[in-house]
DNA sequence: GCCCAGGTCTCCG
DNA sequence: CGGAGACCTGGG
């Protein structure tokens, strides 16, 4: 009988900057993992520290309310570290107000935030696991997408267990080389052509000798470039591992919808390249891209623009 | 059965 | 560079 140690703490309004929502952030569809586990209300996911692995619990009641956290863990837990290391997944160690400074100073973005109260950004405890989920969400569904980052976690993910109940952690690059590439191994999780992209990326990283703070040492730029060299991994998803992963505000992931939005916005509707709109993004938002990216998406699914620009593809 | 899903890869002009 | 097709797979 291993006996867990627990702690609790909350995490209030005034500890950052700008709006949370919790609920919102976590079920935005960001490709840096899969929406934590809802269970009583409440949000659950496995946090690595170098000593142990903690579950945490997290409840909001709605936007910017306290955050209610509880851990439990079988060994002594450091709840300074836990704290730090979900304001770093929720942004919350971000000085927010910037973005709406910005986007107040853009005529072009004056509404936007409406529609995007307390949404942050969700990144990933691990550049990797953001890595394979990016890779596997494109030209996919977010459904299909999050149940198979999901079910590899089950199968081969380090599992904590509480309440009779297993968590997982996503597995790190050596397990993950060894699932086989085949109809039963990685495969058989829904992943279809991608399992092959995610391999390939794995030893691609497992052989640069640390890979993940190189990337993290590098400018926006030097990064992007570098990351793009993985297999599965073009612009769009470069982006996205660079911003849910790495923490680089400046990416702008280009997809169609974002594609859509944009052209709609400054180029009068007409389609541009998504080269362009790359570009664009960099000269008009900078390091914001980040954040007016994550809102246009939100605010044109909310604001019932994509059915709009739907139509006229 | 056909189309689509937060694209990428490959080939070609 | 930029466009055109193929592509695993599950759901509508």
């Amino acid at each position: 009988m291993i006996t867990m140690q627990s702690e609790k703490f909350i995490i209030e309004n005034d500890d950052y900057f700008g709006d949370f929502d919790l609920r919102l952030t976590l079920n935005s569809g960001q490709t840096s993992q899969p929406p934590w586990l809802l269970e009583n209300n409440k949000y659950c996911e496995v946090l690595k520290f170098d000593d142990t692995d903690v579950l945490v619990e997290i409840s909001q009641e709605s936007l910017n309310d306290d955050l209610i956290v509880s851990c439990y863990s079988e060994c002594d837990i450091d709840v300074e570290n836990v704290r730090k290391k979900i304001f770093y997944i929720f942004d919350l160690d971000y000085d927010i107000t910037e973005v709406y400074d910005f986007l107040d100073e853009n005529k072009e973005l004056n509404d936007v935030y409406k529609f995007n109260k307390g949404l942050r950004l969700f990144k990933a405890q691990f550049p990797y696991e953001c890595i394979i989920s990016s890779i596997c969400s494109a030209n996919n569904s977010i459904k299909r997408w999050t149940k198979s980052i999901t079910d590899i976690k089950m199968a081969y993910g380090d599992e904590i267990l509480f309440n009779n109940r297993k968590y997982h952690l996503f597995p790190e690059e050596k397990v993950f080389l060894n699932i086989p590439d085949s109809d039963d191994g990685l495969k058989s999780f829904g992943v279809g052509y991608r399992s092959s992209y995610m391999l390939n990326s794995t030893k691609k990283i497992i052989d640069e000798v640390d890979f993940h703070n190189k990337i993290n040492k590098c400018s926006y730029s030097e990064a992007f470039d570098k990351i793009i060299e993985l297999d599965g991994v073009g612009p769009k998803v470069a982006d996205c591992i660079l911003l849910y992963g790495y923490n680089k505000h400046e990416a702008y992931p280009v997809d169609v919808w974002i594609n859509r939005i944009t052209s709609y916005i400054y180029f009068k509707g007409q389609k541009q390249t998504n080269k362009k709109i790359m570009g664009f993004a960099q000269d008009k938002f900078g390091e914001y891209s980040g954040y007016v990216q994550l809102y246009l998406f939100n605010y044109a699914r909310l604001s019932g623009l994509t059915e709009k620009l739907k139509s006229k593809k």
